[in-house]
RNA sequence: GGAGGGGUGGCAGAGCGGUCGAAUGCACCGGUCUUGAAAACCGGAGUCCGCGAGAGCGGACCGCGGGUUCGAAUCCCGCCCCCUCCGCCA
């Protein structure tokens, strides 16, 4: 949610940043200006209104008590009542309609938000090789036929080494990540709308979520959203933050807009577990926080040895919530092209606004933070990633050596027929 | 799933139609006293919105949302959350 009190100040600022996303959220943005200056009107009167019936009803209870007629002031009272509620209903009205404009608009870009299209900032590694892809390489060990036949298409058993191979995946992470203060995390995956309305996956990605109608709750799409609301409705100290938190979760997307995309494999499924940062943040450093983000997903993918390109994503890209986005996309030899394993973003003060997020530094008032996020490991990717950057000639896979100490094992056998 | 009890300021806890933004205690901040500290005493302190250059003024907030009433922390309804007992259960 956008501040109020920034529109208002700056009008023009906001709707010259906003047109940048290229959807209508501009014209909005006027809509919302119009609005708030009638709610502002509206709730001067019904106020001013109030003011005068709480002073004639003390006049009764102090009459009263010392046994005066009160018959008069208490007229005035019957009368005024109803006044006050007919401006107080139009005041609410207008305030809610204001509220309910203001929380569809998204966030306002960074100026270094990318314009027309991604900008690609470096690649780093050998991005050339081509070879098997993912599904070839890992035979049963990923079985999507048998996953489609339990529950539909885009969903798999991972067996075997694979599972070992996660698991070693997510205990590195999270060991890293902990080693850099991030508090690891497991959160519920079911949530509340409000939690949803809360991140500005809604209004925005509602195709996107899973909705079990019976309990009226929702399957998380990634933990940012349990992470975001973990702090929801406090007044942190500013001197314990910057707060950092990693989550581990399964994921769960519809994909109901992907139509025929990335059906082959693990690539796109509905179901994946992922390990994810957030951070809670002053102001002042949410952007050297986002670059911190960026770094550890960079140092995360250099480790493990797969090429990778940095993408600042374009203004008319970027979700409700973020104001700047940077993706990694690994390269992936199986489709002789670059993917996207990890986003983080910055939020500023966006999520926090709507979630009622807040900290105080010494001695002042509390001040709405900033919220980040970005992802460690996306597990089903990266393990795109190492099969099919790992490949030999006679399909065995070399694995990372950082892993090995979690569980790991040294390298996958092949599982192409023998030609013998 | 069934039965009952609760949600009040940082915490504990009164209030149960008008004088209540709310007693009291603890914690907190400032002052007096003291060489310093403690104790004692005095004083202060919440969040949000509107108006105002500002001092300030007005309004809202006793889990959340409605309702009754001239007037609601107090009465009624719905929702959320917590606790106890029974049932079920990894």
């Amino acid at each position: 949610m956008l501040d109020l009190r920034l529109i208002r100040r700056e009008p023009d600022a906001v709707r010259a940043a906003l047109s940048r996303r290229g959807d209508d959220s501009a014209r909005r943005l006027d809509r919302v200006l119009e609005l708030d200056a009638r709610w502002r009107e509206a709730q001067r009167a019904a106020e001013g209104l109030r003011a005068e019936q709480k002073s004639a009803s003390d006049q009764v209870a102090r009459g009263k008590r010392e046994g005066q007629d009160v018959s008069v002031t208490l007229d005035r009272l019957k009368s005024l009542s109803g006044e006050v509620k007919a401006h107080g209903e139009q005041a609410r009205a207008a305030e809610a309609e204001l509220q309910e404009l203001l929380r569809t608009l998204p966030n306002v870009p960074d100026a270094t938000a990318a314009e027309a299209e991604d900008e690609v900032l470096r690649v780093v590694g050998d991005a050339s090789r081509t070879g098997r892809d993912h599904l070839e390489l890992a035979g049963e060990r990923i079985d999507m036929e048998r996953a489609a036949r339990l529950s539909g298409t885009r969903f798999s058993y991972l067996r075997g080494d694979l599972v070992m191979l996660e698991l070693a995946l997510v205990q590195w992470a999270l060991a890293k990540l902990r080693g850099k203060g991030f508090e690891p995390v497991i959160p519920p995956v079911l949530v509340r709308e409000q939690a949803l309305y809360g991140t500005g996956f809604l209004p925005d990605t509602e195709q996107q979520i899973y909705h079990l109608p019976a309990d009226d709750l929702y399957l998380v799409g990634t933990s940012e959203v349990a992470l975001a609301s973990l702090h929801a409705g406090e007044i942190l100290d500013a001197a314990d933050l910057p707060l950092r938190y990693a989550g581990f979760s399964p994921c769960f997307r519809r994909e109901a807009g992907a139509g025929g995309k990335d059906t082959r494999g693990i690539f796109r499924v509905h179901q994946f577990d992922k390990v994810e940062m957030f951070s809670f943040v002053e102001p002042e450093e949410s952007a050297a926080e986002h670059d911190r983000l960026l770094a550890i997903e960079e140092e995360i993918f250099s480790e493990l040895e797969v090429p990778y390109r940095v993408v600042n994503i374009a203004v008319d890209d970027l979700g409700s919530s973020a104001a700047k986005k940077y993706d990694i996309e690994a390269w992936l030899p199986g489709q002789g092209r670059f993917r996207e394993v990890t986003s983080t973003s910055n939020t500023t003060d966006f999520q926090a606004r709507r979630l009622e997020i807040r900290m105080r530094r010494e001695g002042g008032r509390p001040e709405t933070l900033h919220t980040l996020n970005g992802t460690a490991v996306a597990v089903s990717r990266t393990l795109i990633a190492l099969l099919e950057n790992g490949q030999r000639e006679d399909g065995s896979i070399a694995l990372p050596a950082v892993l090995a100490p979690y569980g790991a094992p040294a390298e996958l056998s092949s599982a192409l027929r023998s030609e013998s």
